[in-house]
DNA sequence: CAACAGTTTAGAATGGTTTTAATTTGTGAA
DNA sequence: TTCACAAATTAAAACCATTCTAAACTGTTG
């Protein structure tokens, strides 16, 4: 079993950090757990911190900020921007787009395979595009 | 003369206060100016500020802060969310998207009547769009 | 085991934004 | 015009998510 190439998603936390060449040390571990055991989720830095301290994690919350930065430095996370009061991380990193509820703060994935978007003109020269980011976002009950 | 009615964007600061039932202070109304008369563009309150203080305006930063989310509610300008680190106000209310350089943090406009979006999911149920926001982002020269 | 770079941490600092509480200003009535 | 009051402005303090600092700790490698 597992012969094939393991898909990154599905890699233990300890072979995510190694790929990741972060050094695998307790706290990194136990948020790497914490972030992509669960599966696909978005998480604010002291939302992850609560639940570091919920499950006993020894951890600070400047090293959950540095964590969160390293990984979604690595490509482990997506840095998801909805509202200027605070910074949502995202687990899931394919290509996809985020129902924004403005009253809750939630947010939902939308899977990014069947969004087609037209007419957009092309990048102005020189620039590069690095991401097409689409939010909608709703108000109202839920 | 002016006995068509005239688009909202072209009316005088006054009659632009009037209309958003906003008492017509000498802050507003040298800050609906600065707004509003060079046409299309983004702000930062730091920038709006500074943009007072060269034209000898006398207005404090909580000001520009309360005359901008005033005039937001009023329908007269659109926050656009691109990072954390500080609010862009934007004079064009039409609906449009942006191309945002990550480098220099500016903003262009995207005419919003040419990009069709499609396979979107329909909103969960009880919410309703308030809005759907394009952001391409940029990074590279220029 | 030694040594060093990499990591974590508490606490201080930062910086954009909001709040506070006092003063000033616009407006409608008399 | 003047009065009175609500609305608006302001300086300064408060806020608060995030970052920085510099000291202690830990993982790794020889």
């Amino acid at each position: 079993m597992e012969t094939q190439s393991t898909p990154p998603h599905r890699l233990a936390a300890l072979a995510r950090l190694r790929d990741a060449k972060l050094r695998p040390t307790k706290q990194r571990l136990a948020l790497a757990k914490l972030l992509f055991e669960p599966g696909d989720h978005h998480v604010t830095a002291e939302i992850l911190f609560e639940q570091a301290q919920a499950a006993g994690v020894k951890v600070s919350l400047a090293t959950v900020y540095n964590t969160l930065h390293q990984f979604t430095t690595a490509g482990l996370l997506r840095e998801v921007v909805v509202n200027s009061a605070c910074t949502y991380f995202d687990t899931n990193i394919t290509g996809h787009h985020h129902f924004f509820f403005e009253d809750s703060g939630e947010l939902i994935d939308i899977d990014g395979a069947n969004v087609d978007i037209r007419g957009l003109p092309k990048a102005p020269d020189g620039a590069r595009i690095s991401r097409v980011d689409v939010i909608i976002r709703l108000s109202g009950q839920e």
